[in-house]
DNA sequence: CTAGGGTTAG
């Protein structure tokens, strides 16, 4: 009694005076009990109200119909301060629907109460009413008080050691479950089906395989291996702790699986990337007339998305229309972001526009559809019009933004974020840096550091791998490689596939090859290792290495994807052997437009510019769409075959029938095009309709061949032009950086310099300033200035 | 009288 008083008092939420007026009434009651009894030698055998006599059956009786007025008039709180208008036990039954609906209402103050009557009024009360007791506590989340009560009990049985390990499993003390489950099974007691329910969710949380199996082999010993529900819980241990295999064979033996072994069937496959399987196993259920409940549509629609599953999406749209799940949120959700990531944005629109209500989660899934497939415009203007934005809406429009290299729109999305939104999470943090690097703001990304640094995103691995990447793209090699280091304890592959990159990137292949071969005393190489490691041996006309790994990919059965090929093919025509470089893209059954590009680029390194026209031909009978590289490639070809006016088409149809915007890249091409072959009127007349002033390398151009053919007119009035960049800035030359480089070193004929400009964001500035000058000393003295 | 699964978006 006194600890019942106790617990009152030492509540300490919410301790008011209801408490303390609670507490004395306990109390109270507890004097006139104890009178009664020294008075009355209290001593019934099992109280029950109709074992005792007299005044007290009726009192008990009038008392139980008020009680059950109050309960079902849902008043609780009343009903159970009734309950202690009377010294006498009530029928157990009636504790019992009291301690039930205390339960399901979390009522804590309530089940104490009730408690506290049962023990003080029932001398022995019935272990089945303590084990509810118990139950209601675990119910409440009192853990401490369940515990107390079950330490306290003078008998336990069967029951009472369930309950304990419902009760702590359910409050997710998976551990303390099995702890006390342990202890049932040594002191001899059998555990039954609803105990192994317990169970089996505590290993399941804990991942505890041994144990499980070990559990799985007493549900069978005790002949429970015909429960349903004993047999996903296995089937949901086995999925959670990785092994499919075991899954798989546990699903197999469940002779008729519900709706949540499906579920689990669904689900586990699913985060386990088996997408595939995960869709497979959903229209199995459906062939077999089970009805999905809406999170196994979900679950579904998801694997669809996870591997493209265009088809299978439609049919279960099809299904969801037919046993009306349209209107829930989870799946619809699920729907619109199956059709957003296959591509479909106006089934997805048109989904999302007839929904009667929609949620946050469906216009972030609009969004983001939007913003992942490019249309970065309408993912703004569906951003803009969202009447709440969460975290994941932000992120999801700036990974639009990031993953179309979009930067200075990141930027201002960035600006906007820090003055309306209080949160970032990881993923913010890792765009953040994306942009970073994406911006070359070494800047930026080291303020992202810092923050990284006080709000404990340092040891999360995705944020601390973009950090690494913003390091190495940024061209801070130093840092990468300092962060790498201080990475040690929880670096993975990617890791080191970003490290191996920054320095492919940059071009010190050899420091590169060393890279590789530290990482592999460390973690296996991907295929993401094998990509860059091509492009090293294409850098530094590596043939043998490079066949080396492709034998090495084909022998150990690696996916050859499209990005492994054209590393390929990039590595075999830059070392020369453009009939390799051909094979492999023959081999390729399905060629995007990177690859057509490389094979093409690839002619032109191998002085097959004639091949190029063709293969552009093809390429747009085989349905690919060209991009600006195609173009670029093409106009190439168009220079070293001397094909003028197809040329100036290329360079036309490039804005009018794809919709390209040209890029210097190309204007450069059209004036080498022009100027190499003579035609200065074409050159002069294209100069003048450019939409911005030309380069000093494109007057270098102008001026060449001004020189070649004797046009002194245009020569002179290109190195007039070109003086004025004589004082040239090295804020300039950051932002044409690349293609000074590139256009320089072309003009000195020197591949190292054309191989390294052309894949390098960071140039060697001096070097640059250098070639840039004697290039106008020269100009100077030619036109004797 | 008590059990199992699960919250979609970056």
């Amino acid at each position: 009694m006194n600890n019942t008083i106790q617990k009152y008092l030492t509540q300490t939420h919410n301790f008011n005076n209801e408490f303390i007026i609670q507490a004395i009434h306990c109390y109270l009651v507890h004097l006139l009990v104890s009178l009664m009894r020294s008075n009355y030698s209290f001593n019934g055998e099992p109280t029950t109200p109709c074992s005792s006599k007299g005044a007290t059956s009726s009192q008990a009786k009038a008392l139980t119909t008020t009680i059950i007025n109050h309960l079902r008039l849902g008043r609780l709180g009343k009903a159970v301060s009734v309950l202690f208008s009377a010294p006498v036990p009530v029928h157990f039954a009636l504790y019992a629907h009291l301690f039930r609906i205390c339960a399901s209402n979390k009522a804590i103050v309530e089940v104490r109460k009730v408690e506290s009557h049962l023990v003080s009024f029932a001398p022995t009360p019935p272990v089945f009413l303590l084990n509810r007791a118990i139950e209601a506590y675990g119910k409440c989340g009192c853990l401490v008080d369940a515990r107390e009560l079950f330490d306290e009990m003078p008998q336990r049985d069967g029951g009472s050691w369930n309950a304990m390990v419902t009760a702590y499993s359910q409050n997710g003390y998976a551990g303390k479950a099995l702890a006390v489950f342990s202890d049932m099974h040594k002191s001899g007691v059998f555990a039954a089906e609803v105990t192994f329910a317990g169970v089996l969710a505590s290993c399941a949380s804990t991942l505890a395989l041994w144990l499980s199996r070990q559990v799985h082999a007493l549900v069978l010993k005790y002949g429970f291996g015909g429960n349903v529900i004993l047999g996903s819980s296995l089937v949901d241990v086995y999925g959670k702790c990785r092994r499919m295999g075991d899954a798989r064979r546990m699903f197999d033996e469940i002779e008729r699986p519900n709706a949540v072994t499906w579920n689990v069937i669904v689900r586990r496959n699913l985060e386990m990337g088996n997408g595939k399987e995960s869709v497979f196993l959903f229209f199995k259920m459906i062939c077999l007339n089970a009805r999905p409940l809406t999170f196994t549509v979900s679950n579904a629609l998801v694997a669809c998305s996870s591997f493209r599953g265009f088809r299978e999406g439609i049919q279960i749209h099809g299904l969801i229309i037919k046993i009306n799940f349209e209107e829930d949120e989870v799946v619809s959700c699920s729907l619109i972001d199956v059709y957003a990531k296959c591509g479909d944005l106006v089934c997805a629109r048109t989904i999302f526009d007839l929904l009667s209500t929609k949620n946050l989660i469906h216009w972030t899934s609009m969004v983001s559809g939007y913003a992942m497939s490019g249309k970065t415009r309408q993912a703004r203007e569906i951003f803009d019009r969202m009447p709440e934005r969460s975290v994941v809406s932000w992120n999801a429009m700036l990974a639009g933004y990031a993953h179309n290299s979009q930067w200075d729109e990141a930027m201002e999305l960035i600006n906007l974020m820090c003055n309306n939104m209080r949160d970032t999470d990881r993923v913010t943090v890792s765009l953040i840096l994306n942009v970073s690097a994406g911006l070359s703001d070494l800047e930026l990304g080291k303020q992202v550091h810092g923050y990284m640094y006080r709000h404990g995103f340092y040891s999360d691995l995705s944020v601390a791998n973009a950090l690494l990447d913003m390091y190495g793209k940024c061209g801070n090699l130093r840092k990468a490689r300092a962060w790498f280091y201080e990475m040690s304890y929880f670096r993975d592959m990617v890791s080191w596939n970003a490290l191996l990159s920054s320095y492919a990137r940059h071009k010190m292949s050899e420091e590169a090859l060393v890279i590789f071969w530290e990482m592999q005393q460390e973690v296996t190489p991907s295929k993401f290792t094998f990509a860059t490691l091509l492009a090293v041996c294409a850098n530094i006309f590596a043939c043998e290495q490079g066949k080396q790994i492709h034998g090495f990919l084909i022998r150990n059965g690696y996916d050859l994807d499209i990005v492994i090929r054209g590393a390929l093919v990039d590595m075999y025509s830059k070392c020369r052997l453009l009939e390799y470089s051909l094979n492999v893209f023959i081999g390729t059954s399905v060629k995007d437009v990177v690859l057509w590009n490389s094979l093409m680029l690839g002619c032109y390194h191998n002085k097959q510019s004639e091949a190029i026209l063709k293969l552009f031909e093809l390429m747009k009978e085989d349905g690919v769409k060209p991009d600006s590289t195609t173009f670029q490639a093409v106009l190439l070809a168009c220079i070293s075959q001397g094909c003028v006016k197809l040329g100036r088409q290329y360079f036309n149809s490039l804005s009018q029938d794809y919709f390209i915007i040209p890029q210097l890249e190309h204007y450069e091409s059209m004036i080498k095009l022009y100027g190499l072959h003579g035609f200065f009127d074409e050159l002069e007349d294209f100069v003048e309709k450019m939409p911005f002033q030309p380069t000093a390398p494109m007057l270098g151009r102008v001026f060449d061949s001004s020189k070649e053919y004797n046009n002194t007119r245009l020569g002179k009035w290109a190195s007039v032009l070109l003086q004025s960049f004589g004082q040239v800035d090295t804020s300039l030359l950051v932002d044409f950086g690349t293609f000074l480089v590139s256009q320089i070193a072309e003009y000195c004929s020197d591949t190292k310099y054309f191989t390294r400009a052309k894949y390098c964001r960071e140039v060697d500035l001096l070097k640059v300033l250098e070639l840039m000058n004697t290039y106008i000393i020269r100009a100077h003295q030619f036109f004797e200035l």
